[in-house]
DNA sequence: GGATTATTGTATCCCTGCATACTGTATTAA
DNA sequence: TTAATACAGTATGCAGGGATACAATAATCC
C-alpha cells in the first residue's frame, strides 16, 4: 500500500513513524500536564485541584467504599488515593469511617460541605470540556478515546 | 444528523458526550502516568528516567544551547529543566559552560558519558514506541498526533 | 485452634512539574 | 551615564504519583 518504490524511502519512513510515536507519546505528557494547570486554575475557586476534584466525583458517586476501591476507580496505588483522602478530609469534603466488618478498611463518604461542591465542579467541567474539545466532532472524541484505551491496554501488556 | 427525534434523546445524548470528554481528559492523565512508569522500567538500567531521557536527547540535538532554550524545547519552565540538567550534570551525562556573551547564560553539552548513552536510548525507544502502539496503524497515530496537537492549542486558548 | 498468607491503610523516600520570589546580568530609555 | 526594565538561572514550597516497607487485621490451610 506505501509506495515503497526504494528502501531509502521505507527506511524514511520507519524513522518518521518512530520520530511521530515518539512525538505523541511526548504531546500525552505536556497535554496531560496543561490540563492540569487549566483544570486547576478553574477549580481553584473552590479549594479544589484536578485530582481531587476527581477523587471528590468518585467518591460521590460510590460512598461508602473503601479507599483501596477508590484508588482502583483512579487508577493510582493505594497510597496516591490515601493521601488524596486524607488531605480532602482535612478541607472538611470527605469523611472517613471504618468498617464494621473488617476493622482494616476505611469507608469513605462525602460531607455536606464536599457535597455541595458536586454541582459547581459539574459545571466548571462542562466549561473546561467544550474548551478543550472545541472543534472537535463527536465520532473525533470517540476515536481518541478509543485510541487512549488501546494505548493503556498496550501498556499494561 | 443525529437521530435526536426526542429532547430526552438529545440531553442523553449531550450527558453522554460530557462523560466522553471526562474520561477522555482523565484517560490522557492516566496514560501519562502509565508511560513514565513503562519508559523508568525500561531506561533504569541505564540510571535513566524519561524525563532524563527527554533531556538528554533534546541537548544532544542542541549542544550549546542556553537551558532557557532546552526547557522551551520540552515545553517545561526554567526551574523543572534546570533542576533535570542539575541531575543530570550531577550523574556526569551533562555539561554546563558559562557562555562568553552572556554571563547569565549557561550553555549545555553532553558528556562523553551522556553520549554514549544516546545510542541505548534509542533502541529503547524502538521497543517502547513499537509496545505502545501496538495495533495501530500509521493513519491512527498521525490522527492521534493531530488530536493532541488540537487539545494543546485549546489548552491555551 | 494455630501458622501461613493476603490485604488494608500508612509512612517514607523518590521523581516530576508549576508558581513565585530572588540574584545577578543585559538591555533599553531618559 | 544613569535608571528602569527585561531576562537567565536558582531556590523554595506546593501538588501529584510510584515503590517499598510496615503494622494491623483477615482469610486460609493444615
Amino acid at each position: 500500500m506505501d509506495d515503497d518504490h526504494s528502501d531509502a524511502q521505507t527506511a524514511k519512513g520507519k524513522a518518521a513513524r518512530i520520530a511521530r510515536q515518539s512525538s505523541a507519546l511526548y504531546a500525552i505528557h505536556e497535554v496531560s500536564r496543561l490540563i492540569s494547570v487549566v483544570y486547576d486554575d478553574y477549580v481553584a475557586e473552590h479549594g479544589l485541584t484536578r485530582a481531587r476534584w476527581w477523587t471528590l466525583m468518585h467518591v460521590g458517586e460510590n460512598e461508602g467504599a473503601s479507599q483501596t476501591s477508590i484508588a482502583a476507580m483512579l487508577g493510582t496505588g493505594r497510597a496516591a488515593a490515601g493521601r488524596q483522602i486524607s488531605k480532602m478530609e482535612a478541607l472538611g469534603l470527605i469523611e472517613r469511617r471504618s468498617d464494621p466488618n473488617d476493622s482494616r478498611v476505611r469507608t469513605v463518604y462525602l460531607t455536606a460541605k464536599g457535597r455541595e461542591l458536586l454541582e459547581p465542579m459539574e459545571h466548571a467541567g462542562y466549561v473546561l470540556f467544550a474548551k478543550f474539545f472545541r472543534g472537535f466532532e463527536e465520532a473525533e472524541e470517540k476515536t481518541l478515546v478509543q485510541f487512549l484505551d488501546r494505548l493503556k491496554a498496550n501498556a499494561a501488556e
